[in-house]
DNA sequence: CACTATTTATAAG
DNA sequence: TGTTATAAATAGT
């Protein structure tokens, strides 16, 4: 019954580990390492946190105070994102066709307008002269003719709400917007992830050991 | 010259630390600790991370690789969207908004479908009975009637036009949508951070010491 | 920020 | 997953 003496711990090169099974068992170790870490950080120092870690297989282990969605929300709200260029153009398009419909309603309420004129027009020259039969009146063929314009205006004003409607909800489809709500807190249980309460996953990603964060700066 | 012989590093509780002096520190260093350990995580298991910590004061530092912006977007384009009710609400709202503009064009066109049927009955009464007085044809009265409700229902349309603008445009400006793009790797420098790259801050958030993401599970 | 004395985290088995 | 010897992190000064 001799004892294991055990080698310990090891020291080791903070470099890829090759060994498929090692880096497994590293993998988990070292996640739930961290994640406490960031659990103590946050009892301690009272502060919000969010771990994305993604697997080189594609798994996401998050660990998140109160919780991850709020913190990225918060995070991209102040972060200039990535690309303010594509979402700012896809904005103006937006912007553009709000204006664009209201441009072609203001026409619209013009041509109402004249028309309204026209109608008084003629109820003014009614009254100078009240002897000319109405088919002469140039009010049922203009009338008509403009109520015909307008009429066009709107088909063509309602189509082009309806391609906004079906714009809007394409790109509401295609890019979820952010919001700011915060729900409950604790750890986001992503989708395929087998495990309880986290993901993680390993993944090929070349690397440098120094990322440089060994700043300073507290508050 | 007798050495100091240095309590060493005493046990502590896991608690909120009150004594504000003593709060830095430690954030600072356990904050350069977890962003180390991310960073061996990285290097060792091949992995990609994203770390943001908000400071209660409102500050923002976060280790990321390739960087926190790419993976933010992973994260948001698989997880299930945290507030997909909110969203859908805004854009069932939003929809709702375009869908009554919609209606409303559509009742306006109504009314001037009524008003052109209006027209060519009178234009088929003028044929059978020339002889009456325009005046006395209810033409001008019900046609300004109508065209001024007409005009109203435009007025109205247009005010919610302009509203709908508005309301999109605070809500675009409000909420920076996210996007799928990749930027270069390696550390997010947020804003105010004086800190060269990394940002870090400290917040008063209540706190429960296990987040039970002493999960299983690996790849 | 530097220095330990200790507590923690973990590489191996 | 549990154990153990040792490497690392870090509380207090």
């Amino acid at each position: 019954m001799a004892k294991k003496p055990s080698m310990g711990r090891q020291k080791i090169k903070i470099a890829k580990i090759e060994i498929k099974n090692h880096l497994q068992v590293t993998f988990s170790k070292r996640r739930s390492g961290l994640f406490k870490k960031a659990s103590e950080f946050c009892t301690l120092c009272g502060i919000e946190i969010a771990i994305i870690v993604f697997s080189p297989a594609g798994k996401v282990f998050s660990f998140g105070h109160p919780n991850v969605d709020s913190i990225v929300d918060q995070f991209l709200t102040r972060n200039p994102p990535p690309n303010t260029t594509t979402r700012h153009l896809i904005e103006a398009h937006r912007n553009a066709s709000v204006r664009e419909l209201n441009l072609q309603l203001t026409q619209v309420l013009n041509e109402l307008e004249v028309e309204k004129r026209h109608g008084e027009t003629l109820d003014h020259t009614r009254k100078v002269s009240q002897r000319q039969y109405w088919w002469e009146a140039p009010i049922d063929k203009l009338g008509l003719h403009e109520l015909e314009q307008l009429r066009n205006s709107m088909i063509e004003l309602k189509k082009n709400v309806t391609n906004q409607a079906n714009k809007i909800q394409v790109e509401s489809t295609t890019n979820p917007l952010p919001f700011f709500l915060v729900n409950g807190s604790g750890i986001v249980d992503p989708f395929e992830s087998k495990t309880s309460h986290i993901n993680a996953s390993s993944s090929v990603t070349p690397n440098v050991h120094n990322f440089g964060y060994y700043g300073h700066g507290f508050f």
